[in-house]
DNA sequence: TTATTATATTGCAATATTACGATATATAAA
DNA sequence: TTTATATATCGTAATATTGCAATATAATAA
């Protein structure tokens, strides 16, 4: 037990959900936000811009970055982190996608 | 350790973190569109719907809720669940911003 | 009142997440 | 080569999540 049971669900649900965790935590929303406002992304200003240790900086980056929600490349001694647009492009989808059939339907049944 | 620092972030960061957290379990992303996709909507039929123990189920509609998701209202015997609609503007509204302030923006230095 | 039915709560085992110190790695500068 | 700088990985403690059997609760039916 304590075993996600992914192999119930279909694999976009899997998808969305693991994008959605990946977005679960206000460390990893904050990174995200930051990526977005700054021009240069590297690594040493998020753990500067955040409270948080180095390491764990380091492992919030990774887990967004395995989601898809973030790509990393190499720079010199440092690396540019930013912003993976198709995997935002994914959840803005989705999200919206819901809105319009929740618009459609007359969800008034509570 | 083990425990987010919630108090070193925003509360607009924390609370899309809280609902994006929820919607983090390809269970409740199942839930979320058996109740989009049904008129009636009731947990019972929830339980029938997805390969889980009514009590996990209970567990995952009682988070979806507290998160502010969905909502639930006594009819009868059973409860009538359905999505809260005011959540997931608030999802949409936030992806939309997000997508739209990349697209402004030339993510380009990757 | 006594079933019956529907959902919630409790308790617990298995597993995952969060955070960070210590350390490793890898590039650039001296 | 040695040193400095930037980021990743390892190991580990504290805490959270997942899933379910057992049980509780609460409304209706008999």
């Amino acid at each position: 037990m304590g075993l996600t049971k992914t192999e119930y669900f279909t694999d976009k649900q899997n998808a969305i959900a693991t994008m959605a965790k990946a977005l679960g935590h206000p460390a990893r929303i904050a990174i995200l936000e930051y990526l977005l406002k700054v021009d240069t992304c590297i690594c040493g200003d998020i753990v500067n811009e955040l409270p948080l240790a180095q390491p764990t900086i380091s492992q919030h980056l990774k887990e967004l970055k395995s989601a898809g929600l973030i790509k990393g490349s190499i720079e010199g001694t440092s690396i540019c982190y930013c912003i993976d647009e198709k995997g935002l492009e994914k959840m803005q989808n989705y999200f919206a996608t819901i809105s319009l059939k929740l618009n459609k339907k007359n969800n008034k049944c509570c």
